[in-house]
DNA sequence: CAGTTCAGCAAGCAGTC
DNA sequence: ATGACGACTGCTTGCTGAACTG
């Protein structure tokens, strides 16, 4: 038998009113002259009128019938399962238990104190029975990874709840209380009541068992339970940050670790027309069309549009594991982002939280503070730290500083996070820098925002910054929230509610069942707000009002752990800012600041750059982006002028490519990318070529490097080629 | 030699942690 | 000055100048 015709209607939306929209689409994307018919989505009445050329049963089959015959064929179906696939990989789990024991025995002894011992059983029979014990496998391997490539590994998210994380080496902070360690003699003092906020806030001591000069110090308190929840009813995913210039190295690691290209995949992202796009759009289109378009009519067209697909990408850092023996289709299909297929990467079809349930995820990320950290070590080994410095830091074999040896309480470093005494700490005079405050520059600590809570908040101690990270992020955590309980006196900084964990532990302290003190936290982080049952069981506890109040304000929160583990990055960074000030700016200006500044006016010193900054401010709101950031970054090379940082112009013969090089004492050299318009390509060029062979004329310089005229303009301009003779004498001569 | 393609650069935007 | 979550990756677009093509 032949096969069954079936009519459809080519919907493209719902209802006849929504074709304007596609017309203002299709306007957008330039498909302008295409014929359509009306495309909304017919009822079968109207299906049937569609087809009323044909005889009445004929037109009935094509649109009930035969549809009907083929809906009845298909299976009931669910695209996407809601079981998880846990990844399998010999020997995964074995090496887990062993590399956690073994490194818990090396630091605390055995036996082990009970605390400790009790902990990590908890946490292993979680970890392996939910089947993450090859996701802990691989990220210790990833990790060690990048530590042979050179690079530092920033920790990042609730991972840092596991203790057998930070036995493993998967982050860098200890979720026990408080304690001192002794890894000598194993000698343990535990703070589990409450009165040190952070293993990092006690004081310096010595061994008083074998005299060990000094003692680990560490223990944040962090509830494993943060992590997984507390019988496996969160899928959370591993997050680790690394330098970008390791990422992508890694995220191909991690597939040749767990299967190959048939089993590792990054996860895709779908891009969609959101509002700036959906009003440029609607704009557009009135004006070419002769339109004039009420506001009201502009935002309701624009409404319509967000949200319609436009292209596909790539995840930031997801990579998703399918389990070997088990093919991706049966969770997702794969694709190319963008559809490309020179991309490179191989993506999922469907976005992330749509099988976050199903397969798990390695968060690789990129981030700024390894590269940062690395660029500052390698630094040290030309412009070693100080006699009187070198005090409690460990140094590598080749002489470098050993940066996760600088210490997290050192009176300078936190200073620079008090009005006042931050810019005396840096040199300055009151006055020179916005509040006497010493935080910009150092990570996710010198916005404005950030920089007056600090005022309002004084912070002395690691752990008290780590509250203030958590305050400092996300939208009304802080203002419209803890502030106003503040400045009430309901509340002081030690009461509110910091970080997602404090939700969890002091519901359950309040007598409420841990799986409902861990649904509502889960709830409150996402920005979901209390279900009346949620509201009802607090209220029930005896939970203040305020408390509630506040839980509902929250739009996203912070864990504990990812605060601790960016506040311990963040004070490495502040110990080489106060302490080796050039080392600092030269990493910053590099590392952070690489598109936003400008070598003509570095060089030009204090008063052009106050005048740039000023012109800047005139413009207020009507500045651009890209202003704006230069506003942020002149502000930290103003703070580097006033602690008398110099900078010399690009030079042919001495600048790097995409770094500012410290020359002598407070010195920097700008690189060929401090000159807009000249991109890395270009300044990298230039290094090679001038590695090969010293630049005989300009010509030379521009043949050699493939330089086009404007950026030859760009360098004649700067002065770079200053004595360099036009035409190559070379070839005069032949 | 005009027209087309391509690489490099920057900006704008979106998505995600 | 306001009020403010911060920081990251990647895709598209527009522009420029140079290389390629017929
Ligand atoms: N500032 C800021 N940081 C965020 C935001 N979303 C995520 N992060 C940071 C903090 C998170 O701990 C970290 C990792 O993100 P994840 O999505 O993996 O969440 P997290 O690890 O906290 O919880 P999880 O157990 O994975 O569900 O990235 C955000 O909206 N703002
Ligand atoms: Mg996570
Ligand atoms: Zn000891």
């Amino acid at each position: 038998p032949g096969k069954a015709v079936v009519a459809t209607g080519d919907v493209h939306f719902l209802d006849p009113h929504e074709e304007i929209l596609r017309t203002i689409l299709k306007h957008g994307i330039g498909w302008r002259e295409a014929f359509e018919g009306p495309c909304y989505f017919r009822t079968t009445e109207e299906m049937l009128q569609e087809f009323r050329f044909l005889p009445p049963e004929v037109a009935r089959q094509i649109v009930i019938e035969n549809p009907n015959r083929i809906a009845e064929r298909i299976e009931k179906v669910q695209p996407v399962p809601n079981k998880l696939f846990a990844p399998k990989l010999e020997g995964a789990e074995e090496q887990v238990r062993e590399m956690t024991w073994r490194r818990a025995k090396e630091i605390y002894g055995d036996p082990l104190p009970e605390l400790v011992q009790k902990r990590i059983e908890k946490e292993l029979n979680a970890i392996i029975g939910n089947g993450y014990a090859v996701v802990y496998y691989i990220s210790h391997l990833l990790v060690k990874k990048s530590h042979e490539l050179g690079y530092l590994v920033g920790s990042r998210g609730s991972v840092g709840s596991s203790f057998v994380a930070w036995c493993m080496g998967i982050t860098e902070v200890n979720a026990l209380p408080p304690h001192y360690v002794c890894p000598d003699c194993h000698y343990v003092e535990w703070f589990a009541d409450g009165s040190v906020g952070s293993g990092y806030d006690l004081p310096d001591k010595p061994c008083p068992r074998c005299g060990r000069e000094q003692l680990m110090k560490e223990g944040q308190d962090i509830p494993f339970e943060t992590f997984m929840g507390f019988k496996g009813d969160k899928v959370p995913d591993i997050d680790l940050n690394f330098s970008g210039e390791v990422q992508a190295k890694v995220q191909q690691y991690s597939i040749e670790l767990l299967g190959g290209p048939s089993q590792v995949f990054k996860a895709g992202t779908v891009g969609t027309i959101a509002e700036k796009t959906a009003y440029g759009m609607v704009r557009t289109w009135a004006e070419e069309t002769g339109r004039r378009l009420r506001e009201a009519e502009v935002d309701r067209l624009a409404r319509g549009l967000t949200g319609v697909k436009r292209t596909t990408g790539q995840h930031p850092g997801g990579m998703v594991v399918v389990p070997v023996g088990v093919e991706v289709e049966e969770v997702t299909p794969v694709q190319y982002p963008a559809d490309d297929k020179e991309s490179g990467w191989r993506t999922t079809h469907f976005d992330y939280h749509s099988f976050e349930n199903a397969l798990l995820k390695l968060d690789i990320l990129g981030h700024d503070d390894p590269t940062m950290l690395r660029m500052l070590q390698d630094l040290t080994a030309e412009h070693p730290v100080p006699e009187h410095l070198r005090k409690g830091l460990r140094f590598l074999p080749d002489g470098r500083l050993d940066v996760t040896s600088i210490p997290m309480n050192d009176e300078k470093v936190l200073a620079l996070f008090r009005p006042g005494e931050g810019a005396r700490v840096l040199g300055l005079k009151e006055g020179q820098v916005e509040y006497d405050l010493g935080s910009i520059a150092i990570p996710e600590m010198g916005t404005g925002f950030v920089r007056r809570m600090l005022c309002e908040t004084m912070p002395r101690t690691f752990s008290d910054l780590v509250r203030i990270s958590g305050l400092s992020h996300g939208t009304d955590v802080w203002t419209n929230n803890a502030q106003e309980l503040i400045r009430k006196g309901i509340c002081t900084l030690q009461t509110v509610i910091p970080t997602r964990d404090d939700i969890m532990l002091r519901l359950m302290y309040w007598g409420i069942e841990p799986a409902m003190a861990f649904k509502i936290m889960e709830s409150v982080r996402k920005g979901k707000g209390l279900t009346p049952e949620m509201e009802e069981t607090m209220r029930a506890a005896g939970v203040p009002d305020w408390y509630i109040w506040s839980c509902k304000q929250i739009k996203y929160m912070f864990p504990k752990a990812h605060a601790a583990a960016y506040v311990l990055s963040a004070l490495r960074i502040a110990w080489f800012k106060v302490y080796m000030p050039t080392l600092f700016y030269a990493a910053y200006f590099t590392v952070r600041a690489a598109g936003a500044l400008d070598a003509d006016l570095l060089v030009k010193g204090e008063a052009a750059v106050r005048a740039y900054m000023e012109q800047i401010k005139q413009k207020g709101k009507d500045a651009s982006p890209k202003e704006k950031e230069a506003l942020v970054e002149y502000e930290v090379v103003l703070e580097a002028l006033l602690r008398g940082i110099r900078f010399l112009p690009v030079d042919l013969w001495r600048s790097d490519a995409v770094r500012y090089t410290i020359e002598g004492e407070k010195t920097l050299r700008c690189p060929f990318i401090s000159l807009p318009g000249l991109g890395e390509a270009a300044a990298r060029a230039i290094v090679q070529a001038r590695e090969e062979a010293p630049f005989q004329s300009v010509e030379d310089l521009r043949n050699r490097a493939r330089l086009n005229k404007t950026v030859m303009e760009l360098l004649q301009a700067h002065g770079c080629l200053k004595g360099l003779p036009e035409g190559n004498q070379l070839s005069f001569a032949l």
